[in-house]
DNA sequence: CAGTATCCTGTCCGATACTG
DNA sequence: CAGTATCGGACAGGATACTG
């Protein structure tokens, strides 16, 4: 009896993504690491987390190939913690989960906010199509990709809206 | 004893965000909101999730003020579910979510892809600045914002990088 | 069809104590 | 400092049976 369905198998490409990262902690601990925060006891202190949980966290970051384990310091030995390529590349999961919350959950205002480092002025992020620079919005589709199963293919015969 | 933090009152937007659709299901909920299904049948079709996992899930989802709960026929009543104008602005996160995984979780090629229903040609999501139109990068900052404590902009004294 | 009602299990997570 | 070990509680989630 599974606790629950694995979504690694999932043609989803965000059902696959919340294999990766969809437990709570995950995703702070991301947050933290984008911060520039490498070590554990930096990570114990600024989230609060029991330090068994944030092992656990950590060696699922590294073994889902986020996060990368780094001797640092032999004789005591010493590891660091810090983002993969992949695990930078997540960033903008990040920046659009912030700007939710902002718009969304901040009713007496912004807590923090995003900004220009050079100009100051504060960053409005927005998902754009890299091609045309158009907004993404009611007109983006889902298709069968080139390696869907002809279940698949015919599951999204007719482009569906994301 | 707390089985987990809530989030809900922490400063940062992305922990509040986490707070109200972490759970597993409810991001894939959201995502068959996205593609048009309203009916408890047909999420439950589509997920493959047990039905009382889907009524909770359902509840947090419109408590939470990401769905709306309407009837569509009385005699029998019945019940669709579809998205607040909250829950269809929280597309940025699973088009970030979906390019993520497609980019990282795709070993063989995307089964899935997202494109323009005009051109069909595939779409590519970046998070740029509203603003400025730049791709947002390793130049973006957290600063504390307007409603911050005097902690949190303590905190945030020096810009952090996100 | 659209759920509700039970029951069960896994595990996420917190708390605490302990080690090289 | 950087964790490991152990314990226990809460609940997400699965399976199934049942109802208007």
């Amino acid at each position: 009896m599974m606790q629950r369905t694995s979504f690694d198998q999932m043609p989803c490409p965000v059902a696959r993504s919340l294999d990766r990262v969809g437990e709570w902690w995950s995703i702070l601990i991301l947050r933290d690491a984008v911060y520039g925060l490498t070590r554990f006891d930096q990570f114990a202190q600024s989230l609060g987390i029991a330090p068994n949980m944030l092992t656990r966290r950590l060696k699922a970051l590294c073994e889902a190939g986020l996060m990368e384990r780094r001797l640092y310091q032999e004789r005591p030995a010493r590891y660091e913690y810090v983002l993969t390529d992949t695990g930078r590349d997540f960033r903008p999961v990040l920046w659009t989960l912030f700007a939710w919350g902002n718009r969304h959950l901040a009713p007496e205002g912004e807590s923090v906010s995003l900004v220009d480092p050079e100009t100051g002025l504060p960053v409005d992020p927005v998902v754009v199509d890299r091609r045309t620079g158009r907004p993404l919005s009611d007109g983006v589709r889902v298709v069968a990709g080139p390696a869907a199963s002809p279940r698949l293919r015919r599951r999204f015969e007719r482009p569906i809206a994301l």
